[in-house]
DNA sequence: TGACCCTCCCCTTAGGGGAGGGTC
DNA sequence: TGACCCTCCCCTTAGGGGAGGGTC
């Protein structure tokens, strides 16, 4: 049927369609696609005709699809089975676009919070911010330790994923400890995960907005005698109201970023009035 | 430092992250992911801190990290390492959408040229359609049989990579043959490929807009004196004028869409003005 | 002769799925 | 006792990278 100069040798192949010739004996082997003629040297000749089955494997392959899918589809191609390859790979396209969106969004929130922490404000010096309404899971039990915490975290996000996959408002610094400044023992706190206000979750609480005198602190989440002394004494020097008397402890950077505690960040924030 | 009621048993652990036992033990041995505590029986236990870093181990992977980079990850995890860690996977995943976005319009292209192949055309029935201004290139030598076809569709395709590796608005249908009406050897044809107007392309050549005299047929590429006498015999009847004496054979449905002759089908076009 | 081609054969990732036998 | 845990050990995908030797 054809000449003998049309075949292509398995090196012509392979460049024509940027593959290397292990992938074509490899093809061969499996019997996905076979050289037209072998000489009596088992040396591999290619008619033109495959060079149009490669393109096509290699789309496929882009698309997600193994090798024996590959195989079976070429075994019985006709219009309908290419119309239906197509119509289930376009679906898949469109799931993976729709999860690697989510992911970047993910990420871009992450990196935005990051952001904002290399901004201009310091540590050890107390300031005035407007916070939004918050809402909050509370953990069940007050927490004294890593381990504690760690675990009251762990129940908080089992709670969280069993109604939800996204956590996107306060996926970043969404945890916080919570105290009360009439209590007397600063080691036990409540942790709370931010949330968005999700109407499913019965647990929901809401944080009031409005004015939070804040100061930023790096190093242990357990240490925060110093911080709180200093927000009292800014609070009754500058002649501030408490609006209630607690603390939110949030956590900004945490050991999901780093595992230096010496870059770990957290801001002190108490409701006040003027 | 913990009590003994803290630890996780393997199986406590794969449940609450989804995975299989077989995965921790896997990581366990490459060293990604180790008990705190190992008995005498060799049974793991597993402190709640380990729970959020098998969290992030699942994201990282998710991102597309292999397991040796989350575990040389972790081996220096500070706040700079993760930052960059975040914005380089930012970049990939942003690629990654973007490939897949151009894969989907490919598909999408093609499902629409099928559906629209599978509405009221008749095969055998003349008629008219008006197509607009279109660009191709030409092959370099006529061809008279499936494999020279072949050869020189090769010869085409590699050019046009070469430029672009977009084949966006012909990416389906985009091959022809054009052959003379005057010549008598209705066996030799010039093979085309429809493009964009490429700036870059040199060989680009035009094929003016206008009304067609079409009809359809399914078979084989190679049968086509048929066809053009019944479109002789319409423009005899009707008293059409052809403007310029030439046939495109475009083909609709190949064999890279179907193995089935049958299946396979073509639209022979003449320009004619009334 | 240099570029090309061949057949073993070992290797990689991230576990899955047993078998066979102990442990909580 | 039933549910759980352990260590081998073999297997999978899509080739990559030689070694050792012949071919166009």
């Amino acid at each position: 049927m054809y000449k003998k100069e049309e075949y292509l040798s398995i090196t012509d192949m392979a460049k024509l369609r940027n593959v290397t010739t292990e992938t074509l004996r490899h093809y061969d082997r499996i019997g996905l696609l076979q050289p037209d003629f072998v000489n009596e040297h088992n040396v591999r000749y290619y008619s033109v005709l495959k060079y149009e089955k490669l393109g096509t494997i290699k789309e496929l392959k882009q698309l997600g699809m193994s090798l024996s899918e590959i195989k079976a589809y070429f075994e019985n191609r006709n219009y309908q089975s290419s119309r239906e390859l197509l119509e289930k790979q376009n679906q898949l396209i469109q799931n993976q676009i729709k999860s690697l969106t989510y992911l970047q969004e993910k990420i871009n929130s992450k990196l935005s919070l990051m952001d904002s922490l290399e901004g201009n404000v310091k540590t050890g010096e107390p300031y005035i911010k407007i916070l939004p309404k918050r809402y909050y899971i509370p953990t069940e039990n007050k927490v004294e330790n890593e381990i504690e915490l760690a675990y009251e975290a762990m129940k908080l996000e089992q709670k969280i994923y069993e109604k939800e996959e996204y956590l996107p408002i306060y996926a970043t610094a969404r945890y916080a400890g919570i105290f009360s400044l009439e209590e007397r023992n600063e080691k036990s706190v409540q942790v709370i995960m931010f949330t968005e206000n999700l109407a499913g979750m019965r647990d929901t609480r809401v944080l009031p907005g409005g004015k939070f005198l804040c100061v930023r602190k790096r190093g242990s989440f357990w240490e925060r005698k110093e911080c709180i002394r200093l927000l009292y004494q800014v609070i009754r020097d500058r002649e501030y109201k408490i609006l209630k008397p607690i603390v939110i402890e949030n956590v900004l950077v945490d050991y999901t970023i780093t595992d230096r505690e010496e870059e770990r960040l957290f801001e002190f924030q108490i409701p006040i009035y003027e």
